[in-house]
RNA sequence: GGAGAGGUGGCUGAGCGGCUGAAAGCACCGCACUCGAAAUGCGGCAUACGGGCAACUGUAUCGGGGGUUCGAAUCCCCCCCUCUCCGCCA
């Protein structure tokens, strides 16, 4: 959500943002709703400072036992009243319209964010490991998943429909082992706190981080109007929804290992093969919540967290600056963490860390109390550290062997009970 | 699911139709006292959005929304949340 005050200082900027996300210009319209809404509330709040000043003088009145006054006073107020009612139904019409309009707005860019419109843009800012060369044709994670005999997507279908998958024995195992590594890993050595959090939220929830109202249909609902988490991001975040922070509280940062849920509308035929895109899928969260003169930092130590992840797990990457086009609503800033996959012979998207400034914290009303004592939103970022189906994928593709088995990258095997190599 | 209790400022907690944006205490910030500190005393200290060059000032906010009333933290209705007991249950 944008401070109207901002677009006011600074219509021309704020437009020129839009514009780099592909969007007509608004400030003009927004500007006209938010003059009316003042004007009314001007004249709105001189009424309502009236009929106190004379409902003052009435009980006054009666308590002095003039009743011919008061009866007097009360008829004035009376006149008021309908102007009142219907100076306050035409400004809470404006004021909802200008809600309306701000609500679906997606953030702006940041400067250092490249102009472009789709991922074609995106600028490539550093890249680690070799892709190996592996001898021989390489398969496919689903080719290997079915020559194992460990993933079917048959008894998935059977049980659950499309975009579902069963893991078993030693990939279930694998799963497990690959977020407690994770999770491990940001907790002990990058101070996240780990956390279990809900994974059916309420619509305020959805709507703290932005993918309410506009993304409603990538997401589940359930019966009795809650939310299946499309990302860990939205319990975590909210957790400073409506509060106000200490200083000391900063930086807060948060990790959870939590399955998401997405309906995937829209991308029908894309990915329908392997598990690459799933309805249900595992991923480590990173969340943390800032001030604002730290949120670049932040976003920095925390791409670098989640490419540790993949160095560690031996598995060539390149991270992406996206383009401003190429940004979810909330982002402001954002790396992508691109591995490679043998099969495709291409980076694909493992992670995704997102700067966000005070785009969720005013959705949220989350604010920290400054030194000086003034109430400021926060600046929140997100990223995946990583999303853990992935993850696996690039695993038994990058680590596959010419005898169709897979080496698990010593760093894993601690959380293998040891096992160095599946099939 | 049934019965009951409750949600007030950063925290604790009074208020239960007008003098209450809200007592008191804690926390916090000034000042005094002190060589310094503690203790003590005095003063200050909610948030949001407006108007005004400014001093200052208006409105709203006592979980959320609606209603009654000249006037609501206080009365009524709906919803959300918390707690206690019972039932059910991983």
């Amino acid at each position: 959500m944008h401070d109207i005050r901002s677009i006011r200082e600074n219509p021309e900027a704020f437009d020129a943002g839009l514009a780099r996300r592909g969007l007509p210009a608004i400030s003009a319209e927004l500007l006209a709703l938010d003059t009316s809404a003042r004007t009314l509330a001007l004249t709105r709040q001189n009424a309502e400072a009236r009929r106190n000043e004379l409902s003052r003088q009435i009980g006054a009145a009666m308590k002095a036992g003039d009743s011919e006054t008061a009866q007097r006073l009360k008829a004035e107020v009376e006149s008021l009243r309908a102007a009142l009612d219907d100076g306050r139904a035409s400004e809470d019409e404006v004021a909802a319209a200008l809600r309306a309009r701000l609500e679906v707005l997606p953030n702006l860019p940041d400067e250092t964010v490249p102009d472009g419109a789709d991922e074609t843009a995106n600028v490539e800012v550093r890249r680690w490991g070799e892709p190996r060369t592996l001898g021989f044709q390489a398969r496919s994670h689903f080719e290997i998943g079915a020559g194992l005999g460990l993933m079917d997507f048959e008894g998935a279908a059977a049980v659950a429909g499309a975009r579902f998958v069963v893991l078993r024995g030693a990939l279930a195992r694998l799963e497990r082992a690959l977020a407690a590594f994770m999770v491990d890993l940001h907790t002990a050595e990058f101070g996240y706190v780990e956390i279990a959090p809900p994974l059916l939220v309420r619509s305020e929830a959805v709507y703290g981080v932005g993918q309410l109202p506009k993304f409603e249909d990538d997401l589940f609902r359930t019966t009795d109007g809650r939310w299946l988490i499309s990302t860990a991001e939205v319990s975590l975040t909210n957790l400073v929804r409506e509060r106000i922070l200490r200083e000391a509280d900063l930086p807060m940062r948060l990790t959870a290992d939590t399955p998401c849920f997405r309906s995937e509308a829209g991308a029908a035929g894309r990915d329908t093969r392997g598990m690459m895109r799933m309805h249900q899928f595992r991923k480590v969260e990173l969340v943390s919540v800032v001030a604002p003169e730290e949120s670049a930092a932040e976003h920095e130590r925390m791409t670098a967290c989640a490419e540790e992840v993949l160095r560690r797990l031996e598995l060539p990457f390149r991270t992406m600056l996206l383009c401003a086009g190429d940004m979810g609503a909330a982002a402001r800033r954002t790396y992508d963490l691109e591995v490679w996959l043998p099969s495709e012979g291409r980076y694909r998207e493992i992670s995704s860390c997102s700067s966000c400034g005070d785009y969720q914290a005013r959705r949220m009303n989350a604010r920290y109390r400054t030194a000086d004592g003034r109430n400021l939103p926060v600046h929140t970022l997100n990223g995946s550290g990583l999303a853990v189906g992935r993850t696996m994928v690039a695993l038994l593709e990058n680590h596959q062997q010419a005898d169709a088995s897979v080496v698990i990258p010593p760093a894993l095997r601690p959380w293998m009970g040891g096992m160095e190599r599946i099939g």
